[in-house]
DNA sequence: AAGTATCCAGACATCTGTTA
DNA sequence: TAACAGATGTCTGGATACTT
């Protein structure tokens, strides 16, 4: 049911995209090796289709940087972030401490990264690389300051290193490739939770049992796909006004084969990955798994 | 300016207790 | 005995401070 399923080669499964685009982050440089290891890392990719998966990454890239895709006039309400740019210590005065005027201002509230936004980040680390922040911040991530931007790189590396490992929640850095998956699956590969075998989380008995006695976790039933915390995926806090904050989630009139982007269709013709994603369809609401509570 | 480490708040998961 | 509700612990992510 889902593209996964095709295996000829040319279509892009979630965690080809999800591979291609951790390759992508590992294997910056520019030598013509790249795309071999890339193509490496990549189960099943040709290296010509890692190149042309690419190659539409680029295209979109450059839409975006022409404006031909708008970026979500995001904005958030309480950033003065006018700065796009501009007050990358907003605390400003690292010195200061001190004087921490925190009294009352305290540190501020973390404002979530929504998906598109890390899209863009993910965009901006393939074009510029990594370390080159305020390119990123700049051409891409414009509501984010270089230093929000490198933040936010630290823990997506962070937890790109920890992909193996048994990780247990799902987070936004699951998001490793800008396009998305078909939603319809319960797919796992994104929040990497235990898509095959329920390792399931963390491994802790407790939920694989089911029987626990959390009788609360409908969903860690035995049914055997979806990962612990049902659906999949990221962004959950964002269901309500984080998004509209942000601004649109990603339904950006983008061109038809973005691979990386909202594209519904392959191009016929040309081998186009694209396949999985499919932003359009990220419903930033999670239905989040009927847990008992909350 | 970038990289790294740490702090802190919020969200989520699980466990325990209570009631039907 | 099962279901529900609440409490507590753990983890994630963003911001900030410090170092290179």
């Amino acid at each position: 049911m889902t593209v996964e399923e095709v295996s000829d080669g040319s279509a892009w499964s979630r965690e080809d995209d999800i591979a291609f685009e951790r390759a992508l982050a590992n294997h910056t440089d520019e030598s013509e090796e790249k795309w071999e290891k890339i193509a490496a890392d990549v189960p099943g990719k040709s290296v010509d289709q890692i190149k042309e998966h690419y190659e539409l990454l680029v295209e979109d890239v450059d839409r975006i940087e022409s404006g031909c895709v708008p970026l979500p006039s995001y904005r958030s309400p309480l950033d003065d972030a006018g700065d796009d740019g501009g007050s990358s210590k907003r605390g400003g005065n690292s010195h200061d401490q001190g004087s921490k005027a925190k009294a009352d201002q305290e540190r501020r509230k973390g404002i979530a990264w929504s998906e598109d936004e890390h899209r863009l980040f993910l965009l901006g680390l393939d074009k510029y690389g990594k370390g080159d922040w305020r390119s990123i911040s700049r051409n891409f991530v414009v509501t984010r300051t270089p230093t929000q931007v490198a933040s936010h790189a630290q823990k997506y590396f962070i937890r790109l290193n920890s992909m193996n490992k048994d990780r247990r929640r799902s987070s936004i850095h699951d998001i490793t490739s800008v396009g998305d998956a078909d939603v319809s699956t319960p797919q796992g590969p994104i929040t990497g939770q235990n898509q095959n075998n329920n390792t399931n989380n963390t491994g802790s008995a407790a939920v694989v049992g089911g029987g626990n006695k959390s009788a609360k976790q409908p969903a860690s039933q035995p049914t055997p796909g979806p990962p612990m915390y049902g659906t999949p995926t990221i962004g959950q806090p964002v269901s309500g006004p984080l998004v509209s904050a942000v601004g649109t989630p990603v339904n950006l009139p983008a061109p038809p084969h973005m691979a990386y982007g909202v594209h519904s269709a392959p191009v016929p013709g040309s081998v186009v990955p694209g396949a999985p994603m499919n932003m359009a369809q990220m419903p930033y609401t999670m239905p989040r798994t009927p847990t008992a509570h909350r």
